[in-house]
DNA sequence: CAATAAATGAGAATCGATTATAATATCTCA
DNA sequence: TGAGATATTATAATCGATTCTCATTTATTG
């Protein structure tokens, strides 16, 4: 394919997604445009530096990446196809976890289970 | 030292700890008494195998053990010296966030900032 | 104590993820 | 279109974590 605006490509893949995924995850869901994973990788790190992307690590697969925009969220790990999906809401509550000095400046959450498609399929 | 119980050694340390520990965390705590590594990590898949250790994922750190029979419970990560720190309680509402469709089995909190030695230095 | 089995330490080997390299392709713009 | 700057691919190199190998040490049993 043409190259040049693989970036794009990859932005725009990023952007369809439905959740944070991984540079191979992305690198699989380009297979066939051609794009190498090195460009990938390329994209994301300057994404993360221009301030469009941001990543996330959820449990079990390293380093995830999603668009800078979305609001406060967090993420749903299904255990079958190990794919991080978006969840929308948030918690109450976790001030009071934390213990007496220490400093809270953030907080992930991470359900786990099975997503839709593979509980359906079991 | 004496050799042959270095599990022992291994299993007390993690007893111990202020939260789970990574198999390189362990080892350097046990730095002087001349257990090697490869016994770190033999010790810890046998005790995860035996029931009495728990491997659990953090973030920012990969695979951390902690001895089993702890109650449910969290973690806060340091950003300073990433460490990981139990927590106790929990906390509501997870399961609105739930998509339709989704089956949630477990979850996982962590909450992100610095300890108190790492806040107090600063 | 002697024979045998199990555990250990040191370092090599492996594995997956990420990064660097070099040759090639594409783009910009005059 | 042509020169020079930038982007891309494929692959090799690197890196940290984990596992494997093997000679040695310790434990067990009689």
């Amino acid at each position: 394919m043409r190259r040049a605006k693989q970036q794009l490509t990859i932005f725009r893949a990023l952007g369809e997604a439905d959740g944070p995924l991984s540079a191979r995850e992305l690198w699989s869901r380009l297979s066939g445009t051609g794009v190498g994973l090195a460009t990938v990788y390329r994209a994301l790190h300057r994404g993360v530096e221009e301030g469009a992307l941001e990543s996330v690590e959820v449990l079990g697969g390293g380093v995830r990446y999603e668009p800078k925009d979305r609001e406060h969220h967090h993420h749903f790990l299904c255990s079958v196809c190990n794919h991080a999906f978006d969840l929308f809401g948030c918690v109450e509550g976790l001030e009071s976890l934390v213990p007496d000095g220490f400093q809270m400046t953030g907080h992930e959450v991470v359900l786990l289970g099975t997503c839709d498609a593979c509980g359906s399929a079991a």
